[in-house]
DNA sequence: GGGTTATCTTGATCTTGGTCAGAAATGAAA
DNA sequence: TTTCATTTCTGACCAAGATCAAGATAACCC
């Protein structure tokens, strides 16, 4: 109801998909000089000044798939009684949008920061799809993945207890970060702990109750926004606590 | 460890795509007839004469889509200390099989009962993909709602509580043998307690507890695996207690 | 800056649903 | 049939985590 600001045509683009950083965990990665080029030329640009800038809701007709390039997305569902849940948290060089091809995008997905995203319209999906068999067979096994990552965050919620499904959080997000090249120990969270939870499937104070205490207990420190794990080996032993000796990496967890 | 029988193929076919009642949920619908006679003579069998038959495990390559002629399956997913979740159930004309396109498959598909199984093999996927458009957009709706599916799940499984999880699935099932053309009232469910729990994120014990309490409540009645709908707006009326006028339909639920 | 609002933390209860235990029902095997 | 095993149901108890209620911090805006 409230934000109806949304993200805005970027032209020219601020930056071709050949001096992009992320272009080795984007769609085109695989493609030969020439397949690369026809891709590139289909990519467009959008982006949002401000955090709460809606892309799409619920029910729009599917318009392309995204790419972060810089900022973060999350993505929702709701039921008719307004009640939502996050589906998925986005962070560059990571897709999303694929769950709008059959009837219209089934989630709403809003920036949690300025946002810059690549699109490729869905015209071109088709397109290219046909055309280049080495990109339509990275979008199946893409989505193939979205739904593998969907399966482990299932798992997550219908088995783990609260305390692991957040170590299990951290982990990934630090595992996603070390993709991209960072080192993954000190996460800047984009989102509230109210987000957090929801995703999760917790109350907020529950997020805020267990990182104090991973905290106290110096497997990581807290600032704001800001946590360092302090101790990798203990936080990825609280996922496990059974057996562990070389745990689980839910890489990126969700959908899109 | 248990099981090491597998699903044998069938040969010859029990029954063409063209004599299958299922075939306008299947893959092939809106292909032209010489499409779909391409698309048929791809298509293989595979059957399993007893319950608990692995039709593929964790890690295995993948091989083929799948779609369920009769019996029905369930997918999981496992942590390496062995404990499972089950991500989808799956009746006659539906589809599963669509993780394992990344790299190999990410759960494992296991027979509730003597089940008969359509399959399109990998090269198949590919080649069809390649000439027939319609058939190529086919499957990346078909992967795009299995996404929204697992979205409504990880809404259920994440916001929601017992009583409207399970009260959520029987409408489920109920739904998806509405598609098959069967009235949905009476439900005869494949698969144990033990793994209705499990898909829902709860113990056995509240299944059956719920199960005896909507019974008490004449919403439904049950009979060992069989639950008959007595009351359909009193069930639906359970998913959302605030709201509901003219409520929820979630589909086919999960993954495969 | 100072005031206002939203976010986050912490504490005190209360409820849902998990766990444990055993009985009843169902089904399979001898 | 009788026996044995598996599944399901029910009750008693308990704990994880939700909810309610303040404060404490931090962010935002004149």
């Amino acid at each position: 109801m409230a934000n109806v600001s949304k993200f805005s045509p970027v032209r020219p683009m601020t930056l071709s998909c050949k001096d992009c950083s992320l272009a080795e965990l984007c769609l085109p990665r695989g493609l030969n000089p020439s397949e690369f080029d026809q891709f590139m030329s289909m990519v467009r640009q959008r982006a949002s000044r401000i955090s709460g800038d809606i892309l799409y809701r619920t029910g729009d007709t599917f318009r392309a798939i995204y790419a972060i390039k810089t900022g973060s997305i999350k993505t929702l569902v709701s039921s008719s009684d307004g009640e939502e849940q996050i589906t998925g948290f986005f962070m560059p060089g990571e897709l999303f949008g694929f769950d709008g091809l059959d009837y219209g995008h089934s989630c709403t997905a809003v920036a949690l920061e300025p946002t810059l995203l690549c699109e490729l319209p869905v015209a071109s999906v088709d397109e290219l799809a046909h055309q280049i068999p080495g990109l339509r067979r990275e979008i199946f096994r893409m989505m193939s993945r979205k739904l593998s990552e969907e399966q482990s965050m299932l798992f997550l919620l219908g088995r783990r207890k609260a305390d692991q499904r957040l170590a299990t959080f951290l982990l990934s997000l630090s595992t996603r970060m070390q993709y991209r090249g960072l080192s993954g120990n000190e996460i800047r969270l984009s989102m509230s702990r109210h987000d957090v939870a929801n995703y999760l499937g917790m109350a907020s104070e529950t997020v805020s109750r267990l990182l104090s205490r991973l905290s106290k207990e110096k497997v990581i420190s807290v600032n704001g926004r800001t946590v360092v794990i302090e101790n990798p080996v203990a936080l990825r032993a609280r996922v496990e606590p059974c057996i562990t000796p070389n745990a689980v990496t839910l890489d990126a967890v969700s959908t899109g």
